[in-house]
DNA sequence: TATAAACGTTTCTATGTCGAACCGTTCTAT
DNA sequence: ATAGAACGGTTCGACATAGAAACGTTTATA
């Protein structure tokens, strides 16, 4: 949720997940509010579009910051917006968020998945020490030795593809990738 | 976000995540609220402890509505909520928005994650490739074959022992918590 | 015995996002 | 030509959750 989604920026000030894709699109290439609307549904495959009422404005008060400038105002009346230099500043520190908000939304996966869980025990429970201890690893060591992580990295890719091949891939549609 | 972790319940009322998680802890026994709070934050290893500014409240206005009632107040004057009938047939719609919240969740996930890009292979990538397959299993098709079952299990259990062999174990244990 | 820590709860304000209503513009199909 | 859909944006109220302050109780410890 917000604690999860949301974080304190370095002045202090709270921050949501929008803020940090707005700056983070608008790095990679100038868009108007309506182009990030509609690149995050077709990226979520529709699980998720920002509400027009959060991100004009926040688009807005991200311009008052200095975060980012309109650029144009092209056609139709529309807004290009463009991330300053200030803006990538700050979204070179937001960033280091995003790593954490990933780990705490696993977390939180976990715990919806328990809700329609029931069964399936034994598979479950295996899966749950392999991820017991590689995260136990994790926070032990967090430097870990290439040679060790090859090791590590070799062992579950050869898991991974196994799995692949047992698994049938009837359940395809919804489709998968990135 | 709210679009993902909350949802209309038959009536029409908007329900957050922790409403569906309440029900579906009391229901495999009865808690009192902090017992829930502590329960979130060791489930998801500290990354998610629900304010008691929203738990309580919530608590109280499911009492109202009928979905739980208190069992007796204990010692420290503790309230231990226990879910009612109408609780669980409540809960029994409800659960089937976890399904949803999943699915848009991990859609989510690829969201932020494209922020911090990463190169594939790395460990934790790997890692969730491998449970994001294992979960789509078991959402596609509940009953598996006991032969295919055992085939997984085959496949985790070397994977495990593998794993075990590579991380040297002087990893003794000591804080948890992000 | 004093004190601090953990337990357990209440109340209040703040905030990120939603959703709906509303407005104007441009494209497209009939 | 006209209607409707898609584009592009504004404004405002609602809501789930956060976070902090405060308070009483029990347990552990110095």
């Amino acid at each position: 949720m917000a604690s999860i989604l949301s974080f304190l920026d370095k002045a202090g000030k709270s921050r949501g997940f929008l803020t940090l894709y707005l700056l983070n699109s608008l790095k990679e290439k100038p868009k108007s509010g309506y182009d990030i609307l509609i690149e995050i549904k077709e990226k979520t495959r529709g699980a998720w579009m920002p509400s027009k009422g959060t991100i004009y404005p926040l688009l807005k008060h991200l311009k008052k910051e200095g975060f980012i400038t309109v650029k144009t105002t092209g056609q139709r009346s529309k807004s290009i917006f463009e991330i300053t230099l200030e803006g990538e500043k700050e979204l070179l520190v937001m960033s280091k968020e995003a790593r954490k908000m990933h780990g705490k939304l696993m977390q939180f996966r976990d715990l919806i998945s328990s809700i329609f869980a029931e069964g399936q025990g034994d598979i479950a429970n295996l899966f749950f020490e392999i991820r017991d201890l590689l995260l136990d690893m994790r926070d032990s060591s967090p430097e870990l030795k290439t040679e060790k992580k090859d090791e590590l990295i070799k062992i579950l890719e050869r898991c991974l593809s196994d799995l692949k091949r047992v698994v049938p891939m009837d359940r395809l549609e919804g489709g998968r990738e990135v």
